[in-house]
DNA sequence: ACACCTTCGTTCGAATTTGAACAACAGGAG
DNA sequence: CTCCTGTTGTTCAAATTCGAACGAAGGTGT
């Protein structure tokens, strides 16, 4: 009768997986924080914007969805693109379709920011996370990963 | 004569992992945050220092070492330490082998209210990532993000 | 005992993040 | 057309975060 109040705690392997994601996932975010700051003059959260502007059609996205696929606030978008924007790195835009609509654009002056950004980027994600990794360990991450992500996009419609 | 100075990029596979990863991570805090603040009044670190001071003999840590096992900025644990101390959480204590020293500690308060966060908080680990994963998932995850977190580790001492 | 370099925790200012409240608009049911 | 409900992006105050600078103390070599 234990079993109906007592929560199933975490057994060892268990803890191991989620305070081994915790605690990566936090001194990766610190690790590529300080790197692109220091290369580049962004953050990690200014760099993904770049990113997911260039990777979406007409190098553009409107507010609401580049908040989905940030993973961030309205709020918080609103403040980071108006940065971006005084860098002159994005400009935004009004969405012909919908009044209320803004459309975030990647500028000239982003894609090249992005262009001399990514090498530094990438060699660091491999470096600490890619070539730490087999290439069967990758599989699992990316497809168990997924399938949190989308447990995750559906709980909360 | 690409490969000088070309990067090499991630490939389909290693991007999925990458990006599953950093998305996993987000949506995971966020909704982890909201659960914690809404049944506890807690944020997700003030949660997780509990968790760290409980889990040390004496049921105690000095605030070095408790930030290094955050992965946090010491000024930013000095200020959440602040924060549960007028919570009456924690206490903070010197210590005695080194007067620069401050040792944070639980208070039978801090106790009694991990003993009534964390079932909540583990059931949603649990309904989110542990359930989620195969046990071979969790394993690998395991093994993978704790050599992640090595190889971090070592890179700035 | 002395200088020298490191470590400890805090303070400070600046930057960022968040949720709630808001006004304006979209979209459908009637 | 006319409500009515949901969405969109922004603003606002409050909370949190960080790095740099700091005073104070530890530890080492001479």
């Amino acid at each position: 009768m234990s079993s109906l109040n007592e929560p199933r705690w975490l057994d060892p392997d268990e803890a191991a997986a989620w305070r081994g994601f915790v605690t990566a996932s936090n001194l990766l975010n610190r690790r590529l924080e300080r790197q692109l700051k220091e290369d580049s003059g962004l953050s990690h959260q200014q760099y993904e914007i770049l990113v997911h502007l260039s990777a979406a059609p007409g190098d553009s996205l409107r507010m609401t969805e580049l908040a989905d696929k940030l993973v961030t606030s309205k709020s918080g978008l609103t403040y980071q693109v108006t940065q971006l924007e005084r860098a002159g790195l994005v400009a935004r835009r009004s969405c012909p379709s919908d009044v209320r609509g803004v459309i975030a654009e990647l500028t000239d002056q982003g894609r090249e920011m992005l262009r001399q950004a990514a090498p530094g980027h990438v060699a660091l994600v491999r470096e600490l996370l890619i070539d730490v990794l087999s290439r069967e360990q990758l599989a699992v991450l990316a497809e168990g990963l997924g399938a949190v992500s989308a447990r995750l996009r559906l709980e909360d419609v």
